[in-house]
DNA sequence: ATTAACATTTTTGTCGACAATATAGCCGTT
DNA sequence: AACGGCTATATTGTCGACAAAAATGTTAAT
């Protein structure tokens, strides 16, 4: 299988992924203007790979571009969080129902296997699942769903965004020991075939999760 | 309020509306090759601005780009056009649930009224209803919501693809008399704020739609 | 005849400069 | 002092040219 994260090969590429690093951690703050010569002195690089790194950050809606004024990073807001977890349990619930349907025996294997691995690390109380192990779960099952637009929806726009509010207001990784047992359920439907249930729990999953984080922000 | 349809100002919007216009409509062929040179000659403006356009219309999943190679438009599919419908299928389900939730009183009037003077169309066996009737359903729907990135996916990103399969398959327009109803009934829901009803009923409007056009393909 | 390597040509990627537009500051008027 | 218009300045939009990479065509060797 090809890695679904492909490596950047031109310029505008690596200034593509580096900017976008550099505003999903916070380097480069959000509302902040983007002046397109000031970034190109700062990346050593043209004005022209700045701009088309600019568009795709538009694109990913991380940026918001007014003719002939200038792009500025997006605000970050209780609402546009409440807005992007709605997009995102819309999404992410179908993608488990179809992942249900056209994940491989093999896959789900190696998603079971995934998640025992957790299990273990939970258990000796290990902070490995905080952030990557949960991140490679939902990731598996995006990709298990076989869908492009899906995959390519929730890989290039939304998790960036989710990542970056997490990073900025200071939110704390998934909720450990709870979130565990709603993944196991969800590989559990997803394992019988239940696309019916598999959506529900997904979406409930990503429902907890959108109250968990509304709650410290309130 | 503001139309959410922004009409160009700059040459690269021009040209990517044009461009996006010349693909959905056929006149670009699904699958051909996009020559920067060529392109530029064609529509009387710089290389510059035709990749700029290229490089939104790859955001939007029209073209496919590889690195030093170009850019082709897409192939249609029969699976791409079940990919395309599983996602709607999700977006829109979810539009109706937030629009059940976030549309004022007024909105729903003026939706309701809406949907009475098709159904005088329909009644008189004019053909209105066939396209834009049905888009203008819609569209009120996903507006609605009040979610800026259901917004933008659906507007910017699905609906193209939509139109273009239709167009370019010659399929016929929405099912008249069946899909009338359905909307009728979506338009109930909203109106007692049903959300979850709502949802689920548009999910089955967009099901009914995508079996009847897949039937026509095979 | 097929293949491999090389040279040629075409196409994309990148750059710096110019043109057009918006912003900011200044001056004069009321 | 406040407001309106004007000028200066800075920033974005567009262009043509150069550099780099891939595709094509040609030649030579097996």
């Amino acid at each position: 299988m090809t890695s679904p994260v492909k490596q950047p090969v031109t310029a505008a590429d690596k200034t593509f992924y580096q900017l976008r690093l550099d505003i999903v951690e916070g380097e480069i703050t959000a509302g902040s203007k983007l002046s397109e010569t000031e970034l190109s002195t700062k990346y050593g690089v043209s004005r022209a790979v700045i701009r088309e790194a600019i568009n795709r950050l538009e694109s990913c809606h991380i940026v918001e571009r007014k003719a002939n004024v200038g792009a500025r990073v997006v605000a970050l807001t209780a609402d546009g969080l409440l807005a992007l977890y709605q997009v995102r349990e819309s999404l992410e619930g179908m993608a488990a129902r179809l992942a249900a349907k056209n994940m491989t025996d093999g896959e789900i294997n190696e998603l079971e296997a995934l998640l025992n691995s957790h299990f273990k690390d939970v258990k000796q109380g290990e902070s490995y699942y905080q952030e990557a192990g949960d991140v490679d779960f939902h990731y598996r099952i995006i990709l298990g769903s076989k869908n492009k637009h899906l995959i390519a929806m929730l890989f290039d726009g939304i998790y960036h965004l989710v990542r970056m509010y997490r990073v900025q207001l200071g939110m704390a990784g998934p909720r450990v020991t709870t979130a565990f047992d709603e993944h196991k359920h969800i590989v559990q439907a997803i394992a019988n075939r239940d696309e019916e249930l598999a959506e529900m729990l997904m979406r409930r999953h990503i429902m907890y999760s959108k109250n968990n984080i509304h709650s410290k922000l309130s």
